[in-house]
DNA sequence: AACATTCAATAACATAGGTTTTTGCAATAA
DNA sequence: TTATTGCAAAAACCTATGTTATTGAATGTT
C-alpha cells in the first residue's frame, strides 16, 4: 500500500507537476477500510461521490430480475470507481469488495474544480474515461464473439496487463482474487462451465489456477490463443503538461 | 436534416448560451457526405479527429481473426464518433455507414480548446463520454445475461429511446436501417438465429419488422419482456451553465 | 427478358454451454 | 475429533444457439 496509488496511476499517463499532484492527492483524503464481501454502494442509490481505490480489489455488478447477475467492472488499486455516474443522479450498478480494501471518497462537485483549474487534469480525467470505454469495448468483443476458453483467458490477461501498469512482478504469475462465480458472472457463463474451462486451459498447458493464484507458462501463446492485444490498455496519447 | 443536429443533441443535456453554441457549431463545419456501405475509417488508422453525425446512421465494428465480426456502436444523428480515441493514437475500431450519411470532422486538438475555454462544455463532453459508457454497460448486460429474444428486443428499444431524445414520432414504429447480419454481429448471434428470433417476437406479438420498419404494438410489454429501463439513457444530471 | 445478387425465412442437424447433482477438499467452528 | 460451510471438479443430461443448405422475394444489371 504505497502512499498515493492514484498518483502512480495517473502519473503513468502524463508528466505531473506539483500543482497537479497536490490536487490529485487531495482526492485521497481520509481512506476508508472495507472488508471483503462488503457492499460499497447499491444500484439506484443517489450517486454523489466517486471513489479512488487505494488498495484491494472491488467489482461492480447488476442484479437481474431473473436472479442472475452480470459483473461489469473489476477495480484494482489506482482505479477510480463511478466516473461514469458523473452524468447520472443514481448509481447504475452496485459495487462490492472482493478483498479487504481501502477507498477514498471524493464528491462529484470536485470535478468542476478540476475542469476550471487545470486543462491537463481535465484532459487526464477525460482520457481515463476514454480508457474505461476501451476496456468495456474489449469486453463486449469478448462476450460477443469469443469461446468460453478465450473469454476466460482474455479477462485474465486484461487484469494482468492492468496490474503491470503500476506494478512489476514475475510476469507469468499473479494473484487474481476472483472466485469462479464472479468470473462466471463477468463472462456470462455458468460457474460449472468456468470450472470446466479452467481444467481445459490446464490440460492445454495454457494457464494454471490454484486458489486464486494464476500461472501462465507462455504468455505469448496464451495471448495468441485469446486474441489479446494489449494496445487498448497500454498505448496512450501523451498529454501536454502545461497548466 | 436540421441545421445543427449536434446543438439539438447537446442542448438536451444542458442549457446552452450563445458562446457555447458558437463553439459547438464550429464543430460542424464542412459536412462531408458518405454513401451507404462506405467505410469511414479503419481499425489501426492514426486517430486524429472525431466526427459528429449530421444525418444518417453509422456503426463501428471490429473484424476478428477467425473471420467473425463484432459490432460495437451504432451512431445516429447528433452522436459523436470516436470520443474514446481521445486517449489513443490509433483507432480502436473501424466505422462504416449504414445509410447515406453526413459527418463533420473536427480535430482532437479542439478538445484542448474546449477544456481551456468552458467549464460547461468540458462537463458536457465528459458527461457525453459517461453516457456512452452507460450504453456500453447496458450492452454488456445484454450480451452476458439475456436470451436472444431479449437481446434483440433490448437493442431495438435502446435505439428507439435514443432517437426519441431529439425526435418525436408515432412512438410505436420507426425505421431501423440495420440488416440482420449487422444485428447478429451486434448481439453476438448468427444471422440465422436473428431471423428465427424475429419470427419468434412476431409470433408473440411483441414486435414486427418489415424491411427495416419496426412496429411495437405495446411498448410497455416489450420493455418488461426485455428488462429494459430507460433511465440509463434519459436520466441525467443537470449541468450548470455558468461559463 | 434473362441473369445475378442480396436479404430473409425455413429446415435438419451439430455443438457449446447450461442445469442438476454428487463428490472431494479445505478451512473454520464446536 | 467431528460437524459445518464454501469452493471447486466431475458426470449425465438438456437446450439454446450455431452451421449448412435450400428456397423465395426483391432489386439491380445486361
Amino acid at each position: 500500500m504505497s502512499k498515493s496509488c492514484i498518483l502512480k496511476h495517473f502519473g503513468s499517463y502524463a508528466e505531473l507537476e506539483p500543482c497537479h499532484e497536490d490536487l490529485l492527492c487531495s482526492l485521497e483524503k481520509s481512506p476508508r477500510k472495507i472488508n471483503a464481501e462488503t457492499v460499497l454502494c447499491h444500484e439506484g442509490d443517489i450517486a454523489e461521490a466517486f471513489y479512488t481505490v487505494l488498495s484491494g480489489w472491488l467489482f461492480s455488478y447488476r442484479n437481474m430480475e431473473d436472479g442472475t447477475r452480470q459483473v461489469l467492472d473489476i477495480f484494482v488499486p489506482g482505479d477510480v470507481i463511478g466516473l461514469r455516474e458523473f452524468a447520472f443522479t443514481h448509481r447504475l450498478t452496485s459495487v462490492a469488495a472482493l478483498t479487504e480494501a481501502e477507498v477514498c471518497e471524493f464528491p462529484k462537485s470536485r470535478m468542476a474544480e478540476i475542469f476550471s483549474n487545470s486543462v491537463l487534469l481535465s484532459s487526464l480525467f477525460f482520457a481515463i474515461g476514454a480508457r474505461e470505454q476501451a476496456v468495456l469495448l474489449e469486453r463486449l468483443v469478448n462476450l460477443g464473439r469469443r469461446s468460453a476458453t478465450q473469454k476466460l483467458a482474455h479477462l485474465t490477461l486484461e487484469l494482468l496487463s492492468r496490474l503491470e501498469r503500476t506494478n512489476t512482478f514475475s510476469q507469468n504469475e499473479f494473484r487474481m482474487p476472483l472466485p469462479q462465480h464472479v468470473l462466471a458472472d463477468a463472462l456470462g457463463l455458468s460457474t460449472v462451465h468456468v470450472s470446466r474451462t479452467f481444467t481445459e486451459l490446464k490440460e492445454e498447458g495454457l494457464m494454471f489456477r490454484d486458489n486464486n493464484h494464476i500461472q501462465i507458462p507462455n504468455i505469448k501463446r496464451l495471448k495468441d490463443f485469446a486474441g489479446f492485444s494489449p494496445y487498448y490498455l497500454n498505448e496512450s496519447v501523451p498529454l501536454d503538461s502545461r497548466n
